[in-house]
DNA sequence: CGTTTTCCTTGACTTAAGTCAACAAACATT
DNA sequence: AATGTTTGTTGACTTAAGTCAAGGAAAACG
């Protein structure tokens, strides 16, 4: 793996930390590697650190009785996770997953909280960490209680428009499967959705291509929650 | 209002911090008052500061384009809320209003951030608090996506039972309005199903107590997110 | 390379929960 | 106590999305 300093130094959780203190935290780390659909860890286990993606991608997910599963966050290079059980002292709340294969950074719970409580700046990254996180679990939450899977599907794709920074196409990059769990439905209605939007005219899927055709209409959808009465 | 410290020297966000801290902490607070149904702030609104609950009641939600409201959370004595914008420095992502005659105790972010500063255990506690609320969103979003109304409404009671330590009855603290915005459903919906449970010798209905007849039966509904067929 | 497995799509059908409307019950207020 | 307002309940109906089943397309694998 390159250096770790270089990978976390960019990350949002140690940006702007003076060289002294990352190279502190660096020296606590562990290397971990999991092949493609290996489990990092699962509901109820107890958590004795976090991790940060040095590369690949990593799921975290809850499961119902029936099987069906929700995605709560999927993880690539640079993101940490697994923070919640070190602050909190309970179990992981959910499951984590290789989807590809992955290098992840891990960051052991007692060295970790030492370095914070000599290091001011780094509580405070982190404080921001968990804060964003709970921001966008609220938008996760309006958009599953208040919004029709148009409605997310419409969201998540300007998402992927504006983090890619192309108005033109959105690149999926999981499968439509984990998309449709990533929005709280199932495959067959995702596809179902996707083929409306199309015939609406709003987009063109083009495998994991999707031209968007009609930036103005999506954005009315992703607002609403749902598609117009006119497109039906 | 009682003294200040002596309310916050019992949350989780102050327990245990020497009283050279409470106080330097109580001397940045500001005391202020809200009547049944004051907003106190919206989202969009900037955040310089968060808020602990004196007492009375605060609801935090987010609304749909179609005016249907969706409850993040409610908060009682002693919680803290708004603390998100003060670590993000982004706008409030939902917002709070007060259900009944509130007093709140308001920390300025500067000043706030200061403290934290200087005293680590501080720090501590207040990621220990985002960590719990993220634990708390991603139950949240599992009954929603996961379980049915009924395994939501079970899990409710179950929480209300323990909270109130009654294994025999569920007090009802908020309207049973508020109880459907939160469990994601519509007050129609909820009165169905307390129809269908009580008619199930699940639980009875006397207005806001909810009397367990059948925890066992409970549970299971809890557990698998529905009714099981038999009782249908 | 071909085979197997996973991924995706489509159709027919079912169902949980939402909408609209009417009304009853509880509560607050003068 | 009488009035109005909020809160809760019930019925008839609609609908978004889930289930089950089948088949096709794409990707992974030996």
């Amino acid at each position: 793996m390159k250096n770790v300093i270089k990978i976390i130094a960019n990350t949002p959780l140690f940006k702007g930390l003076n060289e002294h203190v990352l190279q502190e935290v660096c020296a606590i780390t562990v290397q971990k590697d999991y092949g493609k659909g290996q489990f990092i860890f699962t509901e109820g286990d107890d958590g004795n650190g976090f991790y940060i993606v040095a590369n690949g991608k990593v799921k975290i997910f809850k499961v119902s009785a029936e099987g069906k599963e929700q995605i709560l966050h999927i993880f690539g290079q640079g993101e940490p996770f697994g923070e919640v059980p070190v602050f909190t002292g309970r179990p992981f709340p959910a499951n984590a997953q290789a989807i590809v294969k992955t290098s992840l950074i891990f960051f052991p719970r007692n060295a970790f909280v030492e370095n914070i409580n000599r290091n001011p700046s780094l509580a405070l990254s982190m404080m921001g960490v968990l804060a964003m996180r709970l921001r966008e679990f609220t938008v996760q939450i309006e958009n599953l209680s208040l919004k029709e899977v148009p409605g997310r599907l419409s969201a998540y794709l300007l998402n992927l428009s504006d983090e890619q920074k192309n108005r033109d196409i959105a690149r999926l990059t999981i499968s439509k499967n984990q998309i449709a769990s990533l929005l709280g439905t199932i495959p067959e209605t995702l596809s179902r959705i996707f083929t409306r939007m199309a015939a609406a005219g709003l987009i063109k899927v083009q495998g994991s291509d999707i031209l968007i055709l009609d930036r103005k209409g999506i954005e009315d959808i992703a607002e609403n929650g749902k598609l117009p009465e006119i497109l039906k």
